[in-house]
DNA sequence: ATAAGGCCCTGACCGC
DNA sequence: TGCGGTCAGGGCCTTA
């Protein structure tokens, strides 16, 4: 599942391939793909659509067109955009084709059909309920600690709370965790200030280790389901610390890793790296 | 408002 | 080998 290091790194390969690039066609075979509008006038507006900009926010993929219009990409659990020749023949679960001017063709493929694509004059109604990008200023220790406050939810609930914190998801919600030595299932009003302190800085460690390693030529990314843009799989194994480790031996104390369910995902700790209380 | 559970999907995996 | 069952999980929705 692409995180905020996936999807930075997504968009930073795809920029150099589509800016500038036109859309002379495009075809949606799973309807559903498409968030808005519908398939059908997605098709239609997207005719003729010139690739100008590309940002992110959170987990989405913003790419911005000439019109002013914004094609907006989340790929959610299993969802690839790559950019192919032309000839190359269309893969299983791609669900929607974008042919260029240039001979090539840009594909989303997605095989569990979780990822969305939205096709809007304004992207703020889409992300309106998104919280702070994890380097921002306004993600600090002050708005971290107001946001746990009170909260008897378990902390790792609450890590994957897009509102609160915006690109963080199972992954670097554990490994934030193990870094920070909290138990995922710590209430979140019950850390104290600094703990708070330690998770903060956590969560950019592990996310800014992300990137460069999702940056990287060598490294590929994390994901066995992720590819980069041109077609060529990323690195699958990642050295995550406790991420589906189950019962391999702690990076720190050897201790067995332990997996649990937290808000209904697989969650991963040590449990003396990171006692219950 | 918060917390918890279901849902969408299908490839991978398991046990027989 | 083949087959049925279970699991994974991001974001959204419903329920309490």
């Amino acid at each position: 599942m692409p995180e905020l290091p996936e999807v930075e790194t997504y968009v930073q390969e795809l920029a150099p391939l589509l800016r500038g690039r036109q859309v002379l066609e495009a075809a949606v075979t799973w309807p559903r793909t498409i968030a808005l509008p519908d398939a059908e006038n997605f098709v239609a507006q997207m005719a003729g659509q010139r690739f100008a900009d590309f940002s992110r926010r959170g987990k989405y993929m913003l790419l911005g067109l000439e019109s002013g219009l914004t094609l907006i990409v989340h790929l959610r659990m299993t969802g690839h955009l790559l950019v192919v020749a032309d000839d190359v023949a269309v893969a299983v679960h791609t669900h929607v084709v974008m042919r260029l001017d240039n001979r090539q063709k840009l594909l989303f493929q997605d095989a569990r059909k979780f990822g969305r694509l939205w096709l809007v004059a304004d992207p703020a109604p889409i992300l309106a309920e998104l919280g702070p990008e994890p380097f921002a200023a306004d993600f600090n220790l002050d708005y971290l600690a107001a946001r746990l406050h009170g909260r008897s939810a378990p902390i790792k609930a609450l890590l994957l709370d897009q509102s609160l914190v915006a690109g963080v998801g199972n992954i670097y919600a554990d490994e934030a965790l193990f870094r920070a030595g909290i138990h995922p299932q710590r209430a979140a009003g019950s850390l104290d200030a600094a703990e708070i302190a330690t998770l903060h800085a956590a969560i950019q460690e592990v996310l800014m280790l992300g990137i460069a390693k999702a940056g990287s030529s060598l490294g590929g990314s994390s994901l066995q389901n992720y590819s980069r843009p041109g077609g060529a799989p990323g690195g699958f194994q990642e050295e995550f610390k406790v991420f589906r480790r189950t019962n391999q031996p702690c990076p720190q104390c050897g201790a067995p890793i332990t997996r649990i369910v937290v808000a209904q995902r697989g969650t991963h700790f040590c449990p003396h790296c990171q006692p219950s209380a």
